[in-house]
RNA sequence: GGGCGAUUAGCUCAGUGGGAGAGCGCUUCCUUCACACGGAAGAGGUCGCAGGUUCAAUCCCUGCAUCGCCUACCA
């Protein structure tokens, strides 16, 4: 016999599971095998990330799936994998680079990528085995990363067959730039956040002397790139001023009052600066007039030569302050105002975006996204909760191209070459002449000039070589004209005219555009007949957060159906955000940050997934507290000493299948089937918390609290055969248990499942119970024994009666079988209750002094003469008689109104009429029950 | 500005057109040979507010309030 701990402490059987898991190659599916495939594709976490809350919660709902599903047949494969993260890894790996004072532009990039590959080596992808302490059966066999060799060949196969098709193009117009990072953002990645501002109202004077226009901004730095003021055409304060010239103020330069509708004349002063290269409604206002664009911020944040000498090189704030102080000077700032505005920050490291008119890649969405919405629409892929419907369908309604260019180093690299040798279209000059380098440091000419930089003809006709002028290139700026080349191959040569001095596009692609590959990418995609992609493609479900839904999800919707003809899953599970306990979001500056690691440390790793499954109700945040994870340890705790005791019993598992004929037995192999049926109803539902829940209360409240305690008189006073049928009742329960909360809790179920079993085969590729055989007249004839028991100890508990008082009681019978149940579960019913004798009987009579509960098809008496406090019983008799007397008020109306009687259903009117009968009779008792005590109290 | 969601016991949250539920907490009793990480018995709620539909509303509809979230070209 094997004997366990006192109680359940992880710590000593979490760990080692885990190898034995990997090992036995449970978690590796043969695509080949029998049996229907189960596939999830793991949302890739960032590779520079670590374990957080939102992590353990999506992998938790993963492993529960994904185990389940292996249980009941299926040949799963829970695919792992991280991302690169451009933005992300790049800045950390440039943090390292600064302590030791070095650029990476001096790194020169090639150099950097390595240092970044070395980095990623290092440290990298630390998140992802970080959920093996989390117990998740991930593949890691087939374990991604986009940057991966595979996984980079789609990207290029994607890009290139997007480009042949005219679905990605270059075009020069504002974007969202992060000064900071120092590239474009999607419109996704602009994160808004209100912020206590001012509206300064300055003003531009008319160029002939006769007046001044006040306009009102919240940028007084972009006037410098005003190209016109507007107003709204019919707004009588402006109107005859439209056409006329402004001479906008510190430049000197002449700019025109315009109309535009757009123009809400309520707002500040009703007239407003229009600066197209920096600020998106202008760029429209601007495209509408024909305006110009005049640039005046530059990449880095800084006011750029067209700002004019004054404020050239200024940080765009600090020209703020001094353009306020010149218009001060001048008279020409007429006051500012406070005023609240929303502003776009990068989502990376929280820099306000500068809108920038730049050169960019784009991807044309709309037909992509009209294919996204069909998919949804007819129900090839289910969202769950369908209420994430409707804001799947806004977005993809109101989305524009995506810009899919950045700047940075560490990425896909654009399958895109320029040839500067080339002519231009109709004998233009060379496209060379088209291509502004600019250098990271002024390098020294053949005739002594230093130069910055310049166009590529040029320079190289000043002596540079190709090789140099790559070499030293900071910036690159390829003009829209210039003709790209993209190939699924490096280019060596120009294919037009033969010439090796090539320069590829020196962006990389949005981390984005390779994770929207990710359900086929890693699947072997685009190489010819892998068996993982024809068995596992499409995948069975997504589980993700709503956050990214639009940034990953909706995207891997339109090129799965783009690329695949076949939408990339069936189902998407969106889970909350896990929060405090006091609902804000985690964060580091909140220092309200639960790291998951430590959970597992403190309480394990099964109770801590426990709580995360009872959390995640669909539709609402998670709202986290350790408590919780404190009392899920206690329910293992249970399961732990309910196996002790049935293991201390000294009889080893039968593996026989049991086929009981005694009532307990059958009423808790009854309930069992129920509660299996209830987990993988909910399983199947993706109601995880109801899932979890549901087992629960059947290993605490019906296996423990009943069923365990109805054995023991048996165990303990029955004989061989009697006791050796209870046992294998409770082993038999217990090990269906365990099977049951495998998904749930892996690592003590398969302690249990080998120690208490001895089976040398996993529970994990053990078979998932389902459709036990229910005994309905069993649950019915227990009900009235639960009731019994249940009468005797309120009395008990209610008057104070001492639990080491042993006392009788007297139950009155309604009926033969009432009568024939409980004498047949005497013993039992007497031990729960501690009474040393129990008279059952349809002629049983109240004896004087006792107190009484009324149960269905039963009256319950315990006589305690001499004990029983009359008056106190009186006052329970009472309060007992009062609620029902409100049951039966209710009902009584219900059923004496007419209406009801002629419109409810049958069967509703027969249940009401059913329940005032039942509710009648125990007020009636209960009342006969009083008067007595009244008499007894008056005559005494 | 638009949209979505929430509002149920002290706390965290399930739930349903026909008898208000769970976990934790609380109160009382119990260290009875699986478990005090335990057992037994209890207390506790106009189901946010106001209307409407219905025989019947916590549930469906409308409005309001409060709180979240998403979204937007508030210069």
């Amino acid at each position: 016999m094997i004997e366990l701990k006192k109680s359940y402490s992880p710590e000593d059987i979490e760990d080692k599971w885990y190898v034995v898991w990997e090992k036995g190659g449970h978690f590796k599916p043969d695509p080949n095998a029998a049996g229907e495939p189960f596939c999830i594709v793991i949302p890739p976490p960032n590779v520079t990330g670590s374990l957080h809350m939102g992590h353990a919660l999506n992998a938790a709902i993963q492993d529960i799936l994904s185990r389940w599903k292996r249980m009941s047949g299926y040949k799963v494969l829970w695919l792992p994998g991280t991302d690169h993260a451009g933005i992300a890894t790049q800045n950390v790996v440039e943090r390292e680079l600064a302590k030791e004072g070095i650029d990476r532009h001096k790194l020169g990039r090639d150099a950097f990528i390595e240092k970044v590959w070395k980095w990623k080596a290092e440290y990298g992808g630390r998140i992802i085995h970080q959920l093996k302490k989390l117990g998740s059966s991930c593949d890691w066999s087939r374990e991604r990363f986009t940057l991966d060799e595979g996984l980079s060949k789609a990207v290029r196969e994607v890009f290139v067959r997007l480009f042949e098709e005219g679905l990605i193009y270059r075009d020069n117009r504002l974007i969202n730039w992060c000064p900071r990072c120092h590239t474009a953002l999607s419109d996704l990645e602009v994160e808004y956040e209100e912020i206590e501002g001012k509206l300064y109202h300055m003003k531009y004077p008319l160029k002939d002397g006769s007046g001044y226009i006040t306009v009102a901004t919240t940028r007084p730095e972009t006037m410098l790139g005003d190209t016109a003021v507007a107003v709204h055409p019919e707004d009588d304060r402006y109107k005859n001023l439209i056409g006329k010239a402004l001479s906008l103020p510190l430049t000197g330069r002449e700019i025109p009052v315009i109309a535009d509708d757009a123009v809400d004349p309520a707002f500040g002063t009703g007239a407003v600066k229009v600066t197209p290269a920096h600020d998106f409604n202008d760029e429209a206002i601007g495209k509408r007039h024909n305006l110009r664009s005049v640039g005046v911020i530059s990449e880095d944040g800084r006011m750029s030569a067209d700002a004019g000498e004054r404020y050239s090189g200024l940080d765009r704030y600090r020209c703020r302050k001094k353009i306020i102080d010149d218009l001060n000077e001048r008279g020409l700032m007429e006051g500012d105002e406070k005023h609240k505005h929303s502003v776009g920050h990068c989502y990376r490291c929280k820099t306000i975006i500068e809108p920038l008119l730049t050169i960019q890649w784009y991807v044309k969405i709309e037909p992509l996204a009209s294919e996204a919405v069909k998919a949804v629409q007819d129900k090839r892929i289910r969202l769950i909760p369908d209420s994430w419907e409707n804001n799947y369908f806004a977005w993809m309604r109101d989305i524009k191209d995506w810009c899919i260019s950045r700047q940075i180093w560490w990425g896909h690299r654009i399958p895109v070459w320029y040839c500067p040798d080339c002519k231009g279209e109709n004998g233009t000059p060379p496209q060379g002449e088209l291509i502004e380098h600019i250098f990271l440091q002024p390098v020294r000419l053949n005739d002594g000039r230093e130069i910055t930089g310049g166009v590529y003809s040029e320079l190289r006709t000043a002596g540079l070589s190709h090789e140099d002028i790559i070499g030293n290139s900071k910036i690159i700026r390829i003009a829209k004209r210039v003709k790209p080349i993209c190939l699924r191959d490096d280019l060596k040569e120009c294919p037009e005219c033969g010439s090796k001095n090539i320069i590829r596009d020196p962006d990389v692609l949005d981390t984005w555009f390779s994770s929207a590959l990710w359900p086929f990418s890693t699947l072997g995609w685009p190489a010819e007949g892998s068996d993982d992609l024809k068995t596992f493609y499409p995948t069975s479900v997504l589980v993700t957060g709503f956050d990214i839904l639009f940034f990953w999800v909706a995207r891997m919707i339109m090129m799965g159906l783009k690329f695949m003809d076949e939408v990339p899953f069936r189902d998407v599970y969106i889970h909350a955000l896990v929060r405090d306990s006091r609902g804000q979001k985690m964060s580091k500056s909140k220092g309200n940050v639960i790291d998951p690691l430590l959970m597992i440390d403190k309480y394990g790793a099964d109770a801590f997934r426990f709580t995360l499954a009872a959390f995640a109700a669909q539709g609402r945040d998670v709202r986290f507290s350790e408590e919780r994870v404190e009392g899920y340890r206690h329910f293992i705790n249970k399961l732990w000493n309910a196996t002790k005791f049935i293991v201390s019993q000294g009889r080893q598992p039968s593996a026989v299948n049991i086929q009981p004929s005694t009532l307990p037995e059958r009423w808790i192999l009854s309930r069992l089937a129920f509660a299996a049926d209830e987990v993988n109803r909910n399983l199947e539902n993706y109601r995880f918390n109801d899932a979890a829940n549901c087992i629960y209360h059947f290993v605490w409240h019906e296996f423990c609290d009943w069923y365990i305690e109805f054995t023991k008189p048996v165990l303990y006073h029955g004989d061989d055969k009697e006791k050796a049928e209870v046992i294998d009742c409770l082993f038999f329960v217990l090990e269906k248990t365990i099977r049951i909360l495998h998904p749930f809790i892996p690592h003590v179920t398969e302690e249990l499942w080998s120690s208490v079993f001895g089976h040398d085969e996993s529970i994990m590729i053990s078979q998932y119970p389902s459709e036990l055989p229910k005994y309905p007249d069993a649950e019915e004839k227990m009900d009235y024994i639960i009731n019994a028991v249940t009468g005797i100890r309120s009395i008990r508990g209610e008057l104070n009666i001492a639990p080491s008082l042993e006392i009788k009681a007297d139950i009155k019978t309604l009926s033969e079988d009432v009568e024939d149940i409980l004498k047949g579960n005497l013993t039992a019913i007497m031990k729960l209750t501690r009474c040393k004798d129990i008279n059952i009987g349809a002629g049983v009579k109240r004896l004087k002094g006792s107190a009484v509960s009324v149960e269905d098809k039963m009256e319950i008496y315990v006589p305690i003469e001499g004990l029983l406090d009359v008056k106190a019983e009186i006052e329970r008799l009472r309060k007992e008689e009062s609620k029902i007397n409100d049951g039966v008020a209710m009902l009584n109306k219900k059923l004496s109104n007419e209406d009801f009687l002629k419109n409810a259903p049958k069967a509703i009117v027969e249940k009401e009429r059913a329940k005032y009968d039942d509710l009648a009779h125990k007020k009636e008792k209960i009342e006969e029950n009083i008067k007595i005590l009244n008499a007894v109290m008056n005559s005494a």
